[in-house]
DNA sequence: ACGACATCTGTCATGCACTGACAGATTCGC
DNA sequence: GCGAATCTGTCAGTGCATGACAGATGTCGT
């Protein structure tokens, strides 16, 4: 479990308790009300280390976002070769999700993301482009499960960009128009929209 | 042309004025190397002035972005009422992004917001904001288009997430693998391939 | 166990983005 | 012109973020 060294091990008590620290103000102050200092102080730790491990304030907020795209990419690993890669990506995500749903400790903090990224426009903002930031990983791992070369063929970058926008969509319709719902079954049924092609006719009249 | 106010057309010049010094500081030292001070002296105006016409320095970057999307708005109102919707969208963002490939003036200001939006990570972060500000206008008026309700109705909501993905996939292709080509024509194949369904089988082994 | 070395941390100083408050200047409606 | 509405500059202040340096702490060989 600990095999490092206690250096490594001190580092990473102290970056967890940023994390908690920053979670526990954000929830409770807001994103914008809490500064730096503050969650800096309650680990007892000076605001220029705070900045050693996070780039920014928004970046301690995202971090677990982060977390749950290599969540993804080792679920994507798991799916049959002979899937789809909509179909794969989709039960990957789903599975993940649900992983967060269930899993005691961190749903907790997976809702307070969600609170956090729509409530507040520089946690967003920092969100999407973490996104788009790792669309690069994804698009390349779709084009190895497709067998064609990620940067001549575009259709493993829209594959990427594709899929991410539809777990945006399913997020926000969860916080905003279906909070009963799960957001698992919400991404599935985007999922399931997209597989059968998205060119709709327009009404008739 | 001018039928408003002196105090209007006043303000509308420093505006476009603040755009064009930025704009050129911009593209000679940089986004992040160049302070809104100077902006601001360059029209001569105080900087508390440019927060009161922007509310970032990201902003005034991005100002002609959020244009672009009310273009696409009008020529989507222009497009025949029983074309498939993402034909209909295809139509509209191509249409929008030749005329300004082809738009004289405002053509070297475009290819200067693409850099901006790759080389600063603070403009692409306000960028991909204000494009999911603006999915929601956009899915509203797909809604209409579709004739069905778009709150309860998750097809619209997707519809425009996706073709926003697209289009930033096609301008992505364009400014690091495919610079000779145009943006219209990236985006059109990228739509093309969005009409023609994404759920690729995997490659025979 | 001890010293040489690498790494981590706090302190200090600095720059820049952004905001509220107030006062003076400009424009507008009459 | 004159009062009212609006715009602008100045000032002061907060918070985020970074470089430089010195001291503290962990690491490793002997």
């Amino acid at each position: 479990m600990d095999g490092a060294s206690l250096r490594e091990r001190k580092k990473q008590r102290t970056r967890e308790a940023l994390i908690d620290a920053a979670f526990e103000l954000f929830s409770t102050k807001g994103f914008e009300a809490t500064t730096v200092d503050e969650i800096a102080e309650s680990v007892e730790v000076s605001s220029r280390t705070f900045f050693r491990y996070f780039g920014s304030k928004e970046d301690v907020a995202t971090s677990l976002q982060l977390q749950q795209f290599l969540d993804v990419y080792s679920a994507l690993d798991e799916r049959p070769a002979d899937e789809p890669v909509m179909t794969a990506l989709r039960r990957a995500c789903v599975q993940v999700l649900r992983a967060y749903e269930e899993g005691g400790t961190d749903a907790t903090q997976f809702a307070c993301v969600m609170e956090l990224v729509q409530k507040s426009p520089a946690v967003l903002s920092r969100s999407l482009e973490m996104c788009t930031e790792q669309l690069d990983e994804l698009a390349r791992r779709v084009a190895v499960r497709m067998g064609v070369d990620p940067v001549s063929d575009p259709r493993p970058k829209l594959v990427a960009a594709v899929s991410s926008a539809a777990l945006q969509v399913a997020v926000r319709a969860w916080r905003e128009d279906e909070p009963d719902e799960k957001v698992s079954d919400l991404a599935d049924r985007a999922f399931a929209l997209l597989e059968a092609g998205i060119n709709y006719p327009a009404a008739r009249a």
